[in-house]
RNA sequence: GGGAGUUUAGCUCAGCUGGUUCAGAGCAUCUGCCUUACAAGCAGAGGGCCGGGGGUUCGAAUCCCUCAACUCCCACCA
């Protein structure tokens, strides 16, 4: 009738364990276990995959620290650059501001206030997640010693000659107005058109069809290109043609770049608006026109549509170019389009200067430490595609033409040139090196930011301050981290370039494992999103199912490296857990409301011995799926622990009779096992776990299950869980047969058993109680008139008088018979094979043997019943 | 266009370098129970030609080939 009810329970212990500072870690003797969080958005908001990435975060923190390990999980928040400007500009515009109409300083004191307003907020979300964070250590990636050590990062790899500026085709997001790194470009299969144009040879009325897709460019046109071998226009050769509209005269040009396969085999260049038109622009030293501005509109070097949108700009050209009777033909079209992973945008190839950092030499040690595990990729799968992208990897563009993040540290000179430095002062006494007459007037910094990503790959180093004071205690004890838990999807991001940066800063992997989740998708695999509206509210959820059972919910359902297809089931799972476990304390402690010094009874004291080997049994599988990261099975295995032979077992068989009180020292082993039990349960579901604990007895303040330590595996009595395992399958057997004849548990019946070596005599006491007989009693004769079953191969029999129905029997026994006899031979076909016995292991073979004679027992067994019964 | 992964009970997944415990778990389902911790529960039960086909082997869910479906990553063919 009494729920558990974890609202208030869990608002308590994140409260006092928030005050008693359990989660605060300082360098001390002990060895360290660090995680530093993946640092989240600082205006994002909660979602379902970042309680799946901290609720395995915490597990495993939290298990370090009952372990002994001084553990420090280090939270923090991104400023991300990109998504939070354009967050600040749509909240500005909403007011009817334009980020055009304010200064650089107007905008960032904008920004900053909305960051004041409303960053961190995720932070706080975590806590009611029960997030055991080192929230004193709390980062921001533009803290200002965060930022310092950006900026003495990029200085140090300018001077080291891996950072550069220079022009080059980039990412052009037309929506953010600023440069994009290839990863920050997603390509999707897209439809589209494509356009046959006439170009006009030059003094004829002869024509050449041009294929192209995007009709919005031939304004920039500088030339058309044929492939050298095309003998369709040998012919061509050296002449000119008129671009269509525009009226200028171009070259015909020859390169062997041109697949004479596709389209028409003729390619317009159109330098400025594409990679390859570049390449070949540049080697034919063509023009370059670039007929966009940085919004995607026509820019003046057009002589048309100046102003209006690229897209708009297509249909119109294709209908004006239709009107003059210059297209072939339009065919319907599937390209690879990119698009801004920001701002959903097309993306724009732009020639433009950009800063860059060279990675080639930077990726050598990270591509190692991952191919040798040094740095250890849970599952191994990832290694492939790390493998493939650090070996073709690509200069990185860093530069962003945003406000908000770190301004690059360069400063132009009027004369031109400029310099690189970590602050003004600096850079105006390097200038001075080149001019002395210079004055910080004369210095005008570079208006760009850096990537986000530029401050998150020093997150592990620059979280300790190791960047700026690359010998202080905290870095050198906590570096490298433990364990890094992320998405996959941002392992080129963030996991490969701290992997680098770390080698680069620290001659040192930053974390020895990373555990890379799964997506998380909805019923119906679909990744859960914000448009599709087909996430649910963690706080929501938590609200319903108490953040133990959400927590609970999304372990039991992800392995890592899988998709986890999330279902509010699971929670409800959780959520049930935490209530079995509630009432069993209640009945315990009913219990000891009520102790005496009476005797212990036989059954209890032999529970007692089974479920300690049990529960040892089980701490050694967790201790085993933890060093796997296989989370979801270690909760698994002390679910079952809990629930299936804690509750449904041990509980039972120590329960006093109606009316009569229990014995203390079952009831002090009961308590015993009990506190084990949320120790180990206490990384999955700290709130529940944390209350009973200090239900059990009355603690300090101090004395948490949280700073407990874990109780650890010890070897195990086999032979105490497998003569468990015989006496249990005979009580499974009796409550059957009660189930088949109606017989209720308080109605007692007898037993009678053939004993062999398989009857676990010692455990009778146990077997009476929990199949509620009157007493189990040793015949060597099968008796009439019983239903009976067989375990191994020890004969049962419950005694029914009138009640047996030979006949169901019978046919019962012919069937087990048959199946039997049917297992048998195929053991003999086994053993009678010579080539069997020859090769296969000495163990394989023996297990035959044994099963050979255990299924001989058992039909020997089998045979005298029916016979019997006959 | 390259590369990787997945495909085992209704659902979500385990099954490591091949060996029978006639393939396991949780959830769901079915049956019977409001038994004095818990109906968010208890007791029982059913359910799988391990994607299809072929091969290697004494033996294959497990190795090889092939086909199919789905997913993801990478990639400058207009």
């Amino acid at each position: 009738m009494e729920n558990y009810n974890p609202a208030e329970i869990e608002k308590k212990w994140n409260r006092h364990w928030d005050e008693q500072n359990f989660f605060h870690s300082e360098p001390d003797d002990r060895e360290p276990y660090t995680i530093v969080i993946p640092p989240p958005n600082v205006t994002g908001i909660l979602h379902m995959g970042h309680i799946l990435n901290n609720t395995l975060q915490d597990v495993l923190v939290r298990r370090a620290r009952m372990m002994g390990k001084n553990a420090c999980w280090v939270p923090g928040t991104d400023h991300a650059s990109i998504a939070t400007e354009a967050k600040v500009v749509a909240k500005l515009a909403a007011e009817g501001i334009n980020k055009s109409d304010l200064t650089r300083e107007e905008f960032l004191d904008h920004a900053w206030k909305w960051k004041e307003e409303h960053g961190g907020i995720i932070l706080k979300q975590l806590r009611t997640l029960g997030a055991s964070c080192d929230w004193a250590r709390t980062k921001f990636t533009m803290d200002p010693q965060m930022s310092e050590s950006v900026i003495k990062v990029f200085v140090d790899l300018y001077n080291k000659g891996l950072v550069y500026r220079g022009v080059r085709m980039v990412n052009w997001d037309p929506a953010a107005q600023t440069a994009l790194s290839d990863e920050e470009v997603i390509h999707r299969e897209t439809a589209g058109k494509l356009y046959y144009l006439r170009y006009m040879i030059e003094g004829t009325t002869d024509y050449i069809v041009v294929a192209t897709t995007r009709p919005e460019t031939i304004m920039g046109d500088v030339a058309v290109c044929v492939n050298p071998a095309d003998e369709r226009y040998s012919h061509l050769k050296g002449k000119r043609v008129i671009v269509p509209l525009v009226g200028r005269s171009v070259p015909i040009i020859e390169d062997d770049y041109v697949t004479m396969e596709f389209g028409t085999g003729a390619l317009k260049i159109t330098p400025a608006h594409d990679v390859n038109d570049y390449v070949i622009g540049e080697k034919h030293g063509l023009e370059v026109i670039d007929v966009f501005n940085s919004d995607g509109t026509i820019s003046e070097k057009s002589p048309l549509y100046v102003g209006e949108d690229r897209f708009v700009v297509r249909e119109k050209i294709a209908v004006e170019l239709a009107e003059k009777g210059l297209v072939e033909k339009v065919e319907e079209y599937t390209n690879q389009v990119g698009y801004s992973e920001r701002t959903g945008a097309a993306i724009e190839p732009k020639l433009s200067m950009q800063w860059f950092v060279k990675m080639e030499k930077l990726a050598e040690p990270a591509l190692k430490a991952v191919m040798e595990d040094t740095v250890r990729f849970v599952p191994p799968k990832f290694k492939n595609t790390y493998n493939h992208w650090m070996t073709n990897i690509k200069d990185w563009c860093i530069s962003r033409q945003l406000w908000w993040g770190q301004r690059v540290p360069a400063w132009f000179l009027p004369e031109g040139g400029y310099v690189v430095a970590e602050n003004a002062d600096e850079a105006l006494r390097l200038a001075r090196e080149k001019n002395r007459a210079l004055n910080m007037a004369d210095l005008r910094q570079d208006e760009d930011v850096l990537d986000t990503w530029f401050s998150s790959w020093l997150w592990p180093i620059s979280v300790f301050d190791g960047i700026r004071h690359p010998d202080n205690g905290d870095i050198k004890y906590y570096y490298p981290t433990n364990d890094l838990v992320t998405a996959p999807e941002i392992i080129f991001f963030w996991v490969a370039r701290m992997i680098m940066v770390g080698y680069e800063y620290r001659h040192q992997r930053p974390f020895n494992a990373v555990y890379f989740t799964g997506i998380v998708r909805d019923k119906l695999g679909r990744k859960m999103s914000k448009q599709l509206g087909n996430s649910p509210d963690p706080l929501d959820l938590i609200a319903q199912y108490g953040a133990d059972g959400v927590r609970m919910g999304m372990m039991l359902s992800t392995s890592a490296g899988n998709d986890i297809i999330f279902d509010e089931a699971m929670c409800e799972q959780g959520r049930n857990f935490g209530n079995k476990i509630w009432n069993a304390w209640r009945l315990v402690a009913m219990w000891r409301g009520a102790a005496t010094d009476g005797v212990q009874p036989l059954a209890s004291k032999k529970a007692i011995e089974w479920f300690g080997a049990k529960m040892d049994a089980v701490l050694g599988e967790i201790e085993g799926c933890f060093a796997n990261y296989r989370l979801n099975d270690a909760l698994m295995a002390a679910y079952k622990l809990f629930w299936d032979d804690f509750s449904g077992k041990y509980l039972e068989i120590v329960k006093p009779a109606y009316g009569e009180a229990m014995d203390s020292a079952t009831l002090s082993a009961t308590i015993g096992f009990f506190e084990k039990l949320l120790q180990v349960l206490h990384p999955f579901i700290p709130f529940v776990t944390e209350e009973l604990w200090h239900c059990i007895s009355d603690r300090g303040a101090k004395e948490c299950v949280t700073v407990s330590d874990m109780p650890a595996p010890k070897s195990v009595d086999e032979e105490i869980l497998s003569r468990f395992e015989l006496m249990w399958e005979a009580v499974t057997a009796i409550r059957a047969v009660r189930k088949n004849r109606n017989i209720a548990m308080r109605e007692p019946v007898g037993l009678m058993v053939i004993a062999d070596g398989n009857f676990p005599a010692e455990l009778s006491p146990i077997l009476e109680k929990m199949g509620g007989l009157s007493q189990v009693s040793v015949v060597t004769e099968k008796p009439a008139g019983c239903d009976g079953f067989i375990v191994k191969t020890t004969q049962y029999f419950v005694p029914l008088g009138e009640a047996v129905d030979k006949e169901a029997e019978l046919a019962k026994l012919t069937e087990e018979l048959k199946y039997q006899e049917g297992f048998l031979t195929s053991v003999m076909r086994k053993l009678d094979n010579e080539r069997f016995v020859a090769s296969a292991p000495e163990a394989v073979v023996a297990a035959e043997r044994t099963k050979r004679a255990d299924a001989e027992a058992r039909i020997g067994a089998l045979r005298e019943r029916i016979e019997a019964l006959r």
